[in-house]
DNA sequence: TCAGCATATCGCCACATCCCGATATACTAT
DNA sequence: ATAGTATATCGGGATGTGGCGATATGCTGA
């Protein structure tokens, strides 16, 4: 479908939400801490995380309070998707480093306030 | 690279854009042809072919007064793309039609004016 | 050199997108 | 129920994007 993929792409062609993506390669994330790292506002992130769903490029669950977003990996075209975004992320430095904290992100310490 | 991806992505994420793309998957065309398919004006038609063309999915060579653009398939980075694109695609109505379109478009009758 | 054609660029308008802070919602634990 | 916390939504401002017609550019053939 052409809307379908064109959500896809559009969804994608962003530099933030590319960012975002790119931290859900490393794991599962909820909003808090995607947005201590992005350092973008909540209320943005939420946003991008809108936009990134709707495409059914993420989904989410929940996690008591927390809204948990991971990869939509189900059908073939998603992973076929990411292995490509994911070589195209090679070597860049500051997404290398954003993976890194995104592994390192832990919920409890960052939320709790 | 994260701007290069960005440019990818963005320039993918317009459907006009993807329906040039999904001509182009019939054969190389010059910017009348798709004018004429696409029903778009010509100046609007130049400018997505410029958006498609500095991300580097398309590339453009000149055949006497035309100028005739052509999916970039050097890098296999672009032929994985249009894989993707092209499964994408499959199964949609209009967009199988205008392959067909692209296909049947000659330059010699559209052109001459 | 000049006329004519294909394409590119420009200026403008309407609308979409991204950002934020403020506020609403939804859930949890007391 | 109530307070508190994580997330979602809303309103508004700045910027970006897609459309067009008009015009510029660049090539070709006479």
């Amino acid at each position: 479908m052409l809307n379908k993929t064109e959500k896809i792409f559009k969804a994608l062609g962003e530099n933030n939400r590319l960012r975002i993506v790119n931290m859900l390669m490393s794991k599962p994330m909820c909003v808090c801490e995607i947005t201590d790292i992005i350092g973008l506002s909540q209320s943005t992130v939420s946003g991008h995380l809108r936009i990134l769903k709707e495409a059914e490029i993420i989904e989410d669950a929940k996690d008591g309070l927390w809204v948990e977003y991971s990869l939509t990996k189900k059908d073939e075209l998603n992973k076929t998707l990411f292995e490509l975004v994911r070589s195209m992320f090679d070597k860049d430095e500051l997404l290398e480093k954003e993976r890194r904290s995104a592994l390192l992100a832990d919920r409890n310490i960052l939320c709790k306030k």
